[in-house]
DNA sequence: CGACTGTCTATACAACTGTATATTAATGAC
DNA sequence: GTCATTAATATACAGTTGTATAGACAGTCG
């Protein structure tokens, strides 16, 4: 039975006993090491992945309650990383036409490196648990929120209309991933080619909304 | 050691032996029993396959070499199914915006009808093996090509342009499997929000190749 | 009628999985 | 130094998987 005195200076948790000798953070980064172009994270197996961090299955328990929630954790991580890339790449495009192409570009650029962040988030949004799935979902979302706000700005500043402001997001947030989904297992040669049919399409949303916004106005 | 009278009357492969208890559309019969909302070809275990279907484990050889193999057949099918639907639904439209409506309502029953293979070629197009994504990628480009030719003889009909049609077909086919795969882990209350949006959204698309052709067509 | 041939089943095995339990080792508080 | 607390481990277990091997059954042909 525990006496009063449990409850230590420290008001919260107070780490009393042996120090962390593997954190989190080290089992994402094993975790990382074992996804790939063929190899997905939902096939990911607590034993493996703690083989990779070269500790005993059960310490896995000690961080992560679940294998899907290191998984969450992956997705997490890795739409915060692209978001902030492609958040610079559009920063420094001023124009309408050069931040579809920007955006665009450095998509596929980080879909060239072998940045294993960009794959997870491609490829396991179709797959996994619900929890998992709406963590994908949660990112995607968040694109799309940076990218409407991006073109409401540029169509103020162009005086360009816009229709329908956050459908055109979507529209283009889920081509652009569903594009680069396919992409990922193609060679790199091909993926100049690929960067340059995204742009048309990408291009073909952009003045469908800008058309339709204009009709509305004229005839309304 | 064989005799020469191994080649039987029959020139090639004569059934001499026992009748064949089981066929391979019953194993496939059996494995869409099991493939659903919450569960991915990919995922499917020979075993439990045999099992659904009610033979032996090594029985599954006989009708497939691999677990792949029937996966892979399986999304031919699916593929194969839509493509017919959809097929239908487009010969009954007419002019261009029914084609699109129609099309695009036709996807979302789909999806609402507890039809498996429509589920099988959404979600197992980014995980399996190479052969497997393969496979998707092909249904994907038939529904491209069939896309391609309708929208070609609207443009013509219509008067309309068309700019880079093939690259439209693209961008449409991969939009709507796109959102049809986030539509099918959601209730289905709301899929007709959601076909609104995704007709609006491919509408974007059309309207952005016309323009984009006509503009060709006044300065080239 | 045999004999053959192909289909299917039974059994078995090694590898792997997630997790329950008990044990050891390290750290900070007293 | 002692002790409680906690991290990490070792061992173990039941379940699953894919497949190898061998045998049982049922048709067909000579």
């Amino acid at each position: 039975m525990p006496s009063i005195r449990t409850r230590t200076t420290a008001a919260r948790r107070a780490p009393a006993g042996r120090k962390a000798a593997i954190s989190r953070d080290d089992i994402i980064t094993a975790a990382l090491k074992l996804v790939g172009p063929h190899r997905s994270v939902s096939t990911l197996s607590l034993r493996e992945v703690a083989r990779e961090a070269g500790i005993a299955p059960n310490s896995f328990y000690r961080h992560f309650h679940d294998i899907d929630e290191l998984a969450i954790a992956l997705i997490d991580l890795a739409g915060r990383s692209l978001r902030q890339i492609i958040g610079a790449a559009r920063q420094r495009a001023t124009t309408e036409r050069s931040v579809v192409r920007s955006s665009v570009e450095t998509f596929m650029e980080q879909l060239g490196a072998d940045e294993k962040l960009l794959h997870i988030l491609l490829r396991e949004g179709t797959v996994g648990s619900d929890a998992f799935k709406q963590a994908v979902e949660r990112e995607l979302q968040f694109f799309e929120n940076e990218l409407c706000a991006d073109l409401i700005r540029l169509a103020e500043a162009n005086g360009t209309g816009l229709y329908e402001p956050a459908l055109t997001a979507k529209a283009i947030t889920r081509l652009v991933f569903a594009i680069g989904a396919t992409a990922m297992d193609l060679p790199r040669e091909r993926h100049a080619e690929i960067t340059e049919q995204l742009a048309v399409m990408v291009r073909m949303i952009v003045v469908g909304t800008q058309t339709m916004a204009q009709n509305r106005a004229i005839r309304p």
